[in-house]
DNA sequence: CTTGACCTTGTAGTTACTACAAGGTGCATA
DNA sequence: TATGCACCTTGTAGTAACTACAAGGTCAAG
């Protein structure tokens, strides 16, 4: 697929998949005849995979990690299990913040129907757990 | 408490505490006699839900918003409503995606621990769920 | 044969910080 | 009393991760 196909594909600017392979971020693609870049079914997933990890908050590095995951094949599970477990303590702790958000969001709503207006703790479903 | 205390407790640089200020991120703190910035508990929450929200991918527009959320009191349910149910299901998504790389990780672990080395598919936890 | 998608290099803007510098006040302590 | 550190201000500039142009060129479908 083309570069503008991929972008489309995946919600994601043409120059910022450039930028990407600039970066390394994305493997560079085939080229066809004409020069154009051919992206594959993996490019497709790596660039989800990346935007959706940007998405949630981490870093460039952090994508740049998680993706050396993916062919650790080549190194000792010794190593990759360090950066694993990092990876998964943060992890954890996103979805326990964010699950928190989302009962006080559910709160709201639920007085929201009942027409009332409950008190709003949505400070605190964050605020709280102070670590 | 003054600001080098306030970010020291939440890990944020002074300068962005006062940048936070001038974008009315963070509401401005009282001043002392000596006009040093005097922060309350309440700005130390707020300051905690700001970064964590931050850190979880939402961005400063988004904040504002879930920060708007705090004084809804003001609004009719109604629109405070379709907000919410907008970032509910942000939250949701993000919650979902977070989980599906969670048990990847927990899966090169377990991998890693019996010491061999399984099939990686860190990169389809988050690509596979094509939305 | 024109139009639009692609190619390159390069510059510059945006968001959300982060880091200085310069010049000044407040205050605790040696 | 002097030193030093935390704070104050305004301002400029750097960073990360894009995003948007421009200029000049190639390619291919209608």
């Amino acid at each position: 697929m083309r570069i503008g196909e991929l972008a489309k594909a995946t919600g994601t600017k043409a120059e910022t998949i450039r930028y990407y392979e600039r970066e390394g971020i994305l493997p560079a693609a085939d080229r066809t005849d004409s020069n154009y870049r051919d992206y594959s079914d993996e490019h497709l997933a790596t660039l989800i995979f990346v935007r959706r990890a940007r998405a949630l908050g981490f870093t460039m590095a952090q994508v740049r990690e998680l993706l050396a995951l993916s062919d650790h094949e080549d190194k000792p599970c010794r190593d990759v299990d360090q950066l694993v477990q990092r990876q998964l303590g943060e992890v954890t702790r996103k979805i326990a913040d964010l699950t928190s958000l989302q009962n006080e969001l559910q709160h709201m709503l639920r007085s929201c129907q009942a027409d009332r207006i409950g008190e709003c703790r949505i400070v605190e479903s964050l605020a709280r757990p102070l670590r």
